[in-house]
DNA sequence: ACATTTGTATGTTTTACAGCACATTGCTTA
DNA sequence: TAAGCAATGTGCTGTAAAACATACAAATGT
């Protein structure tokens, strides 16, 4: 996908914009793309634009303490990075990496402005996005901090499939992350991802092949993340 | 404090809204008393319209696994609550207690949406608060799953502070919470907050009277909380 | 005034999980 | 095609913090 089809996308919330409004989006955004792994932002630099994915997929984490990083929110076409801080005017408190080849687009911080002021349904959807991303990272904090490494696992399995989808075979989730990455949304460690992923293999609940995660009794997963 | 006065308040978001929106807001809200204790909005609950501390001080906590709750925010004058719910259009995700006798104003759901489509600069208000809130919620997510208990303790205290203030003394933090409600903010048990206050007191970092918590020591509280 | 609940305090036990160490497999890239 | 390195897998150990138990003080109600 390229960016003038994000901005005519039914699905974004550009679909609130006027023709006129539309066109000047496409006049006044810039495109660029990074390689599976490269950095997009860094937590402490600061946002230039409005950023927003149109081929690809990006982890956004947080470095915690000794350096251990949390992964705070995982993001596909055509979704919005950056515009927390944007927004927030303040420096980015998180990292943007992607994890497969990603084109990008840009628009500058003066043109969403712009938009934002002559287009209140604009506002609106902007203030909608916030409102449920902010309901989202609250029952992460909850999760995160209550649940048990089985009920983590089983939540972010059943996330990153909520997220991505699957893919034609109806059960392999559309994402192939690292045991580490796997870890770093759940908040444990490397070895224990590993560890409960084999255990769910072997009670039948996921199946594996590299990273490759198939979902196969997704019933029994949604009752391991609600025990906790 | 009073609705009306809220209205006129500098600090408040409010204060980007023309004469006559004023007017709208003043004719068009409600104001009800909530004694300590009192259950403000409960989880699952309908959002009816915008609310605002007048006078008092609010917790707002969400139930966990076990019934275990974890307060996700705390709140005073002149404080928006139960707004996330509102603009996401959802049900309530949490719930507010009044921590002190507390009177909360509102207006209707339609009032507030009228003003903002009328008022972009009170959207761009209320965006860049979601901004700052959810960098707020994200960075809660990491301190209290990656911290140990001295760390998220100290980090509570900090933030207490931050938010209430002191009283004249100019170390007394200014609201009195029960070692419950200072373990849910900081996910711990009761017994591991007491135990850990007594600790800190001990340290000569923190003073204890009953429920009133001195900061004697800022700087060690801060570099408790850093060191995780 | 007494009983009952609620909050505070502290000691003991248990356990979930992090933190290694090390083996093994599977990609790069030279 | 091999060498090197990163990613994966598994067992063992130590420990932070929960869970449990108990005691007492302070509100709260009757």
């Amino acid at each position: 996908m390229t960016c003038e089809e994000c901005i005519d996308n039914k699905m974004s919330v550009f679909s609130v914009l006027s023709p006129e409004e539309k066109d000047l989006l496409r006049k006044n955004n810039s495109s660029h793309h990074y390689k599976k792994g490269e950095i997009i932002f860094k937590e402490g630099d600061k946002p230039t634009g409005l950023l927003w994915i149109a081929e690809g997929k990006v982890k956004i984490f947080k470095e915690g303490v000794g350096g251990r990083e949390q992964i705070v929110r995982m993001a596909k076409p055509v979704g919005f990075i950056g515009y927390r801080a944007l927004f927030a005017e303040e420096h980015h408190s998180a990292t943007a990496v992607a994890i497969e080849d990603s084109n990008i687009c840009t628009i500058e911080k003066e043109t969403i402005y712009k938009l934002l002021r002559s287009n209140a349904e604009l506002c609106l959807s902007i203030i909608k996005a916030f409102a449920t991303e902010l309901g989202f990272s609250n029952n992460r904090t909850v999760t995160l901090t209550q649940k048990h490494i089985r009920g983590r696992l089983a939540e972010s399995l059943i996330f990153l499939k909520d997220t991505y989808g699957f893919e034609d075979d109806n059960s392999t989730i559309k994402i192939y992350l690292s045991r580490e990455d796997i870890a770093n949304l759940s908040n444990m460690t490397t070895s224990n991802a590993i560890r409960t992923l084999s255990t769910f293999a072997s009670e039948d609940v996921i199946g594996i092949d590299g990273r490759k995660i198939r979902i196969q009794d997704l019933q029994k997963l949604e009752r391991i993340s609600e025990l906790g």
